[in-house]
DNA sequence: ATTAAATGTTACTACTGGGTAACATCGAGT
DNA sequence: ACTCGATGTTACCCAGTAGTAACATTTAAT
């Protein structure tokens, strides 16, 4: 009980008081389901750490898949949001784009919280083919290929597709390993062994 | 109504009636937590796919968790002798080691039944810490690259810790995206994007 | 045949969790 | 002041699930 309310107002607390109530729970839904998993915490769980209820929250949502969906497609547009941010930072460079984003996965990483892999995370824990978010996260994953194969496209670099989905899958393994190893797990060196790769595309 | 005892007689057909219920139970745990996730079916489901009770279940098992970290162990086993297997296939030849695997896993993936993706699958819906299951996954996760990154010194490559470590990742990703995406899914060239790397090892 | 161990059967407890109904309350706008 | 919409509160229902108790049944060994 402790814990649980200590949590709770640590969530209260992340969640500024001013904003409406759905963001509010979406905050909520956020940290819980990152930290619990889609089937680890439960509806109420969420309102409370909300400073709400359920009922509040189910006025909001039809249903807890359609908030899972919804907290999935949160994710989605963060990572894109990222991706158009490297863009502006990078203008006419993909290959530093991809070198920023490679950095970017790495350094969230080690802080633990990185939208890519909760939503990685998120789709190994929803086996029904007909939950809500499997199409966000579908959509998301094919949207998030073509992004990297067009960007390896327009580096110049040699077999821009493979190399596309080489570095693709190193990503989706270091999230895939990066809870059920500690500190000396091979995501760590992700940004090396990514270059690696890129460096043997040169030509 | 129909469906279940449709899948429960196939279950009951696939773990051979001869078997002692406990290798039964394991059987069907084995094809039912692989198809609906470790959270996905209760122990009463898996007991009736053994063609047995919940009573014998809770016998030979303490409890859930318990029976999940039997079944991640098989997996565990399973994929070991897979190694062992290709060591006398390829005696001394490491490098032939490591490319039998990647075809192996690349056409197991196609028939969808790879013990490794399962293995990945659970670890990512095991959210709780202290969870039995947890410690098998980490043991055999550690284990497998160390097995890599020992193969690949034999091998003679260059940078062998460099290249274990984006085999690792790169089989990891294709077992982590392999649902989320069908057959176009980048995990069907695993061979070839992996021999990519390869090459870009040779001296 | 008898015994003992393993297994089957039924029924039950306790708990959790998704979802809803009814009513109370508050807050802003008229 | 009044009203109406959004929110809070309480109390439920229902289904599923982990786990157990008690007793019946089979099976094999002696």
């Amino acid at each position: 009980m402790d814990a649980k309310s200590a949590e709770q107002s640590v969530h209260r607390n992340a969640s500024e008081r001013g904003l409406p109530p759905r963001e509010r729970i979406l905050l909520a839904a956020r940290a819980l389901f990152a930290r619990h998993g889609v089937h680890g915490i439960g509806v109420d769980a969420i309102a409370e750490a909300a400073g709400t209820n359920k009922m509040t929250l189910y006025r909001h949502f039809e249903s807890k898949d359609l908030l899972v969906a919804e907290y999935l497609r949160g994710l989605t547009v963060e990572t894109s949001a990222i991706w158009c941010e490297l863009e502006t930072a990078h203008p006419d460079d993909p290959l530093a784009q991809i070198n920023a984003w490679l950095c970017r996965i790495a350094h969230h990483a080690e802080h633990g919280n990185e939208s890519g892999c909760a939503l990685a995370s998120a789709s190994m824990q929803i086996t029904d083919p007909a939950h809500p978010g499997r199409k966000v996260i579908e959509a998301h994953t094919r949207q998030h290929r073509d992004k990297l194969i067009q960007l390896c496209r327009a580096s110049g670099l040699a077999e821009p597709e493979q190399l596309a989905d080489q570095l693709f899958l190193l990503v989706e393994g270091s999230r895939a390993t990066w809870q059920t190893v500690g500190d000396d797990h091979p995501g760590a060196a992700l940004a090396t062994l990514a270059a690696g790769i890129i460096a043997s595309h040169r030509r």
